[in-house]
DNA sequence: GACGGCCGTTCCGTAAACGGAACGGACGCA
DNA sequence: TGCGTCCGTTCCGTTTACGGAACGGCCGTC
């Protein structure tokens, strides 16, 4: 299903396969404390934890515990979802589509994706199954999406909502990536 | 910000204060491995650990390795995020609500969250700032939610916004418990 | 009611993640 | 130019998470 949604047709800009499974979290930690202007030393300390283990971490070189990960995002006061980046990803294609949660009652099952469309890139997806919808709401640039042949388009803090049992597209329409979060509901068929 | 939303007047199930920082993930691997029918061995094989392992991790007796929680979660076909629960989950009210993503450019931050209401359950929340808006889309129940004198209602699929700058409640109406995603918009003030 | 199969837990030796200390490098200053 | 301070990395002994094997418990079957 996860598959089924966007993989086909990308049009630009394949981005380098990373590893599914081996995010590299160490580079997110160093971001977000670099972003902050504190030291590694110092946020070892505050965080409790040894200077090794944090240039470790960072750097790649250990494979750390999870509770190791708790003291370091705590301290950096972010979600350790944030620092994981987490999920498998839809890659190959124009959009970056990053799973964040799956829900299933019994009778629908929703995907929740964090959707990154670089500037100018146009995706097209398949028809899925008749019944399924998306529900896009778009946090930053000007989306164009929808059926392909009746497109619609939504700019910053706007929703838009579509039956996808026609092929349609995904646009980032100007000089701006578009950010944006993607609801998918696929009705038990 | 993450505080000013939601933290206030809940009026019911305020539940047991769980400590943030130690999720319990032991118990939501159980969970996951169990609503997939599979044994602790099974799994253990497929994912290609030890069943000691895997019993330390669901039990909490032991303090796992991130390689370990890929190997787990791969194999139970879910992001990493569902298993780690977490984030900062604001809690002692009605709504349980975990950040999932944070997201900001220059002009505007939004905050993504995945928003659980007991059945029954209602909660206000005062008024956020000029320009604040939120979105929600709902994957199960019946969410009663919006501004305190008008508020609007939706079912699994639907989809609702209102401007957050005055007080404003989310329902749980009838037997079943609420799911939604909620997104809010925060204007550079 | 003995037996085999599978369950989840416990035991145990090994590998590795941990924190503290030592290290070399970059910078500011007398 | 020598000295102090702080940076991030490396070294090293200790702690602990790891997987394999052994264990007791619970059911089927014969």
């Amino acid at each position: 299903m996860l598959h089924d949604s966007l993989m086909d047709s990308g049009t630009q800009s394949p981005r380098p396969a990373q590893d599914i499974g081996t995010p590299d979290v160490g580079q997110r930690i160093r971001r977000l404390r670099k972003e902050r202007g504190i030291s590694l030393s110092e946020l070892a300390r505050r965080a409790g934890i040894g200077k090794a283990t944090l240039s470790g971490l960072e750097n790649g070189t250990r494979n750390p515990t999870l509770e190791t990960l708790w003291a370091v995002t705590a301290q950096l006061g972010v979600p350790l979802t944030l620092a994981l980046g987490t999920g498998p990803t839809i890659q190959g294609t124009a959009v970056e589509a990053v799973l964040l949660q799956v829900f299933e009652d019994e009778a629908v099952t929703y995907e929740l994706y964090r959707l990154t469309i670089p500037a100018g890139s146009t995706q097209v997806s398949p028809a899925h199954h008749e019944g399924v919808t998306e529900h896009i709401t778009v946090f930053a640039g000007v989306l164009s999406a929808g059926p392909q042949d009746a497109p619609l388009r939504a700019g910053a803090g706007e929703h838009l909502t579509w039956r996808s049992d026609v092929p349609h597209i995904y646009s980032a329409i100007g000089a701006q990536d578009v950010h944006a979060s993607l609801l998918i509901r696929y009705p038990r068929h």
